[in-house]
DNA sequence: CTTGTAAACTTACGTTGTAAGAGTCTGACT
DNA sequence: AGTCAGACTCTTACAACGTAAGTTTACAAG
């Protein structure tokens, strides 16, 4: 009768969580089903967690930890890879956008990723003061790009089928005229799709960053922030 | 004994249930707490709103409508003050916030708002391509910004205080020499405050805009996106 | 006064996170 | 080999949640 107990480890939790969290979204993620995943009851979760929201703290840190960041480039493809990897990731685990919206203390390896990334600006010659500003724009800019895009009724990655036409155009035409106008033109050109205004809100911000570079000069190094 | 039964309206459900959020945050807002709010039992809201994810939706809608878009200035005026709003009403709400991460279906006055901002790119000579692109960068900007805001553990209106130095120098100086170097810059500012990065990066933003804005000139609209 | 209907109330169910405590396995030390 | 402590799991239980179903109330029209 002796059924043998199974040993769980915090890794597989956290694992089990992040792959429930994957197939069933956040709202999905219940303590009851996660022991059920890893084949033990619920309480028993709770010696490896403190309780369920430390529990989403470490899961996030995990997502952190998987964005690609690397340091042997110049600044700017280091920032433009990094982009790309965050919304990779996000697009992997569309939970924890709304996660890391949420929780407050940082995980370890969301710190050492945000330490790693003013390294490489203060490394290329950003001031401290421009290192804060470029790490502001850019975060801000992928964090709410990635949101947006998860919030659309359709795929960004393909061009617009029948579907998304129906679903675009529930609204009343003539009293939305520049929305109905910008709608059409997605519909009619069928390269387009979402994904690109990533690549364009971007460059367009590593631009303007690259510029504040030169201004401020890559020897001469303010004191204070390169604006005022 | 016969207590007189109160009589609810739809609005006045709305309106209590943003109240109720803004004081006990978005994960206070309970049926039965919004009900004993207005004097009503909970299944009495049912006959107001459809389910709960109705009634968020529409919370949603209305603080979109809180947003201020005037349309009487320049276009870049229109946007300051429009990004400057949207962080004002978002610093009121912060449950807004999360919400418009998770709904997925748009109500009226958030797609007039919407039609409004295209509006007033339009007619101030942005390409539908260049009003697209625009509208993208602006808002995931000023929408990730705003979370970026929200997750920090200090108010970022006020010059850092001796609790937020306390709470940044909690993890170790010397595994994250940037970080550390960083926030010892910002406590010895005492003028500086995280809100002045979000000027910075508007601006930014909008600079990049104006100068794609000459290069496709108000006169000449091309068929396709200013890049490519 | 009757009666129809909109809107309130009561009760109840399944699900959630987790507190409390009891049971069981394991590895270290005699 | 024996045992004992500590780490881990399980059982039971509870309060709070969203809301389905059905009942009661009160006002407005005839």
């Amino acid at each position: 009768m002796a059924e043998k107990r199974i040993r769980i480890t915090r890794d597989q939790v956290l694992a089990a969580a992040i792959g429930l969290a994957d197939t069933d979204g956040i709202e999905g993620l219940t303590m009851r089903k996660l022991g059920r995943a890893i084949g033990v009851e619920a309480m028993s979760l709770y010696h490896h967690v403190a309780n369920k929201d430390r529990l989403l703290d470490a899961m996030t840190d995990l997502v952190f930890a998987e964005i690609d960041l690397p340091t042997d480039t110049d600044w700017r493809t280091c920032m433009r890879t990094r982009a790309y990897s965050v919304r990779a990731v996000m697009g992997r685990h569309p939970w924890a956008l709304r996660l890391v919206g949420s929780r407050t203390s940082p995980g370890l390896a969301t710190v050492a990723h945000h330490d790693a990334v003013l390294g490489v600006l203060r490394r290329d010659g950003f001031s401290v003061a421009l290192a804060a500003h470029a790490f502001s724009v850019l975060d801000a800019f992928i964090y709410g790009f990635a949101v947006q895009e998860q919030s659309l009724p359709f795929d960004t990655e393909e061009p617009p089928t029948e579907l998304a036409q129906e679903i675009l155009s529930q609204f009343p035409t003539d009293q939305f005229p520049h929305l109905a106008e910008m709608t059409a033109r997605y519909l009619e050109d069928n390269e387009y799709n979402y994904a690109q205004e990533f690549t364009y809100g971007l460059d367009l911000i590593l631009d303007g960053l690259e510029r504040a570079l030169a201004v401020g000069g890559p020897t001469y190094t303010p004191e204070r922030g390169a604006r005022e």
